[in-house]
DNA sequence: GTCTATATCATGATAGAC
DNA sequence: GTCTATCATGATATAGAC
């Protein structure tokens, strides 16, 4: 309810517990650990929130929400599917540049019970809005301008690109021989890279 | 050291012990449910491996050994690059469809002490083995048979667009609509699908 | 709203009988 | 090698004083 100094005890303990949270999991995050982080009282926890399920659901859902929302909203507009694209990568690398745990923090969780998940978000409103992108991509190959290509194939292959070398950082940090600092340059070059290496897969 | 029956307990411990690491992250995994699984009595886990930490580093190691093992191999072949990026998509693609939980696995893991990890694994040798694929890439730009890309943007895109599928299942289940068994088709084609991606888009 | 003290419970680990 | 009983610890959660 305070948006102007966003410094009450309840915002100081969402922030600690995001924190935590994206860094530890759910079984591994510790109330006293995030108390500590915030500088309150462990009490105060339980006064805020009920449990530490109930903090953890704070957390989680406006994950899922950052997650989601932006793409949401680029998928049903009207404009060009390179546009889109484009957007769409944009709107995702700005996103996790500046907060590069949260697609690993969602698919950790996500994971423990994705079947409950699935049926809580799988709605027939997100299916509409990705008929939208398929509709842009069939438009395109029947005006001859792409590749025929499978709409779901190069939107896995686009956010693919885009979410694990986040995701897998240290992974493909072992794989490819790079330290923190190289690999932080490799990806802020990734925006354009990807632009580009989508463009000439489905140019004609 | 029994390969034969492979009914040990200790292998029946090892073998329970993965799913439920794999499933629960070392976290979330409870000795017991690993005991149930196996059907042992809980005291055996001790007797066998000294404490949860040990048993999980065994699994652990298994599994970093089974998601590096084929690529190091293959990146040193003198083979074309055309050949590699085949290989190494068939490979992880055999791997994966038979075990989709392991790069996830590896992944949550690794990042609750990726410092340990980097160190650990990220050795001369592997350096060498990641500067062959450099080579094959650059002997084919300038021979004209690709269009020039950095290796390394290039080994990211692909590993990326064949594991994060499998690591973000249900997330991208959500994102573009399609239950279980539609998205289990797709995985089937994406073998194929990824490799004629990526030839499009490195063509010259 | 904030803090301290404590209840309650679950888990990893050990000791010792068989 | 296997099993039972038990310990020791650490975590969430609650009650109640201020």
């Amino acid at each position: 309810m305070n948006n102007l100094s966003d410094h009450t005890t309840e915002q100081k303990i969402l922030d600690a517990a995001e924190v935590v949270f994206h860094e530890k999991g759910f079984d591994g995050a510790r109330m006293q650990e995030i108390a500590d982080k915030a500088s309150v009282n462990k009490g105060l926890l339980h006064y805020y929130f009920k449990s530490k399920d109930a903090l953890f659901d704070a957390i989680f859902n406006m994950a899922v929400k950052r997650m989601s929302g932006n793409i949401n909203s680029i998928l049903q507009m009207d404009i060009s599917l390179e546009e889109k694209i484009d957007l769409i990568i944009d709107s995702y690398m700005n996103l996790l540049l500046r907060n590069s745990s949260l697609p690993r923090f969602v698919i950790t969780e996500i994971n423990k019970d994705s079947e409950r998940f699935i049926k809580k978000y799988l709605s027939g409103e997100i299916n509409n809005v990705f008929a939208k992108f398929i509709d842009s991509v069939q438009k395109e190959i029947d005006a001859g301008k792409i590749k025929a290509i499978d709409p779901k194939h190069l939107f896995m292959n686009m956010i693919s690109m885009i979410l694990f070398p986040f995701v897998g950082k240290p992974m493909i940090q072992v794989l490819i021989g790079v330290d923190n600092n190289e690999y932080n340059k490799i990806m802020l070059e990734r925006r354009e890279h990807v632009k580009g290496f989508i463009k000439q897969a489905i140019r004609p």
